[in-house]
DNA sequence: GCAAAAGTGTTTCATCTACACCCATGT
DNA sequence: ACATGGGTGTAGATGAAACACTTTTGC
């Protein structure tokens, strides 16, 4: 370590926060973007988020920006990882603290921000060049994303409050890009019981109607005490 | 979000890597504390860190830390979470990315950074109060290692280079704070077939010598590649 | 020959995998 | 009546759990 420095010369630097917003519908795994109306990286798509204000906490800053893009609140919201390489920003040293959040898109109601900029869901298999190194962010939040549906209940915060298996089973081939087994997928979940059994059936389909059900987060965190670990695997073999 | 402000207002802050550096020696699990002798919190222990450069990548500043304390290059070294709660240091906003390392005690040669500061191996079960939020740290910090040694085999960063399975056995058990069964503990490990034979034994021990093994991480990368998975499972069931 | 840890096999049980047909509804 | 997805059971394979005795070395 080199001979003690002015700490002033340390106080120099700025933190964003950036969210990968992450949204199931149309059985596709969507993010929302938000394209940038000034420099740089103008009419580039970008992962929302702004800067981090002088007293608000990592955190709060991170759902600031997800209700005031989004509207919402009380979605689920983690930090991700912390991306900072010198050259990422060209205003100066910028490290960004990036979050990853899952949210019911039926409750998605855009508001701009004021800056009246495009806010749409985008695939994540056909991704444009993004701004700054966001791309590079939302590749480590999908492998985040892999990871945690399979040993943590996480999946649900993408699908409505009531919801098919068949739905819950399309969300899980499309993080995973690979197709599951309708049997052995539906009697590992309901194994687990962690499924409310709704009584109700969806309507105004061509066929036989589903079943719907709901996650029970309270029996979740009861087994979760008692030393159950969720889990689901891949498997469908070769 | 309100009006746009003068960007410079948000170049104010600072930031610092602090590294959980684990070790294991005497069938305990360690890390490495630094006393410091300055204020604030004068005279706690803390995990070490610094700030980062302005021009200095995060993982860098986190390599040379670690560098500069123990003499060590070239070892394992991760992202684990940053921390920014607007009250945490005295000085002003300074968020801290924090980094965890396991590194081989063996190679351990303490070089208190110019500054003559003891630096020391404390058992993780019995830490006193440490500086700033360093035990908020640590404790995510053990999390993400039990984890971790679940599903990737980097419990062997923690071993030196021929080790046998019994010293094996004791580093999960240390880590998960669980006791495993002999038999299939060994069973599970050399059926993923990752460990070498090195057709050596241990030397000038009070009974039946074992066998010592490393671990090939080629064939680890080949297996991944094709779809294997590490996992170890906690078991001995209640 | 005794102390101390190394090393090893088998049975039981649970879970995972593969697989094909009937059911309920809308049109 | 037909098209569409919903819904179910079983046999075989695999992996996990439980459990006790013999072996090798130093002293």
């Amino acid at each position: 370590m080199q001979a003690r420095k002015n700490f002033n010369d340390f106080f120099k630097s700025a933190f964003t926060v950036d969210n990968v917003i992450f949204g199931f519908d149309e059985g596709k795994l969507k993010i929302l973007l938000i394209r940038r109306n000034e420099p740089p990286f103008e009419d580039f798509w970008a992962l929302p988020g702004y800067f981090v204000q002088p007293k608000e906490d990592l955190e709060a800053a991170a759902a600031r920006v997800l209700r005031e893009m989004t509207g919402m609140e009380n979605v689920y919201l983690e930090q991700l990882h912390t991306f900072g390489s010198p050259g990422r920003h060209n205003l100066g040293r910028v490290i960004t603290v990036a979050y990853y959040s899952l949210v019911k898109i039926a409750d998605f109601r855009p508001r701009a921000a004021g800056l009246a900029q495009d806010i749409t869901w985008h695939t994540v298999d056909d991704l444009e060049q993004l701004a700054f190194d966001h791309e590079e962010i939302v590749a480590v939040a999908l492998d985040k994303l892999k990871k945690s549906i399979r040993t943590r209940p996480v999946g649900f915060e993408l699908l409505p409050p009531a919801f098919t298996l068949t739905e819950l089973q399309h969300l899980y081939e499309a993080i995973w890009e690979t197709e599951l087994e309708k049997r052995n997928f539906r009697k590992k979940i309901l194994s687990m019981g962690l499924l409310e059994d709704l009584n109700r059936t969806q309507e105004g389909v061509a066929h036989r109607p589903a079943k719907l059900y709901r996650f029970d987060e309270a029996i979740y965190r009861k087994l979760e005490e008692s030393g159950f670990n969720f889990e689901m695997k891949e498997s469908k073999s070769k």
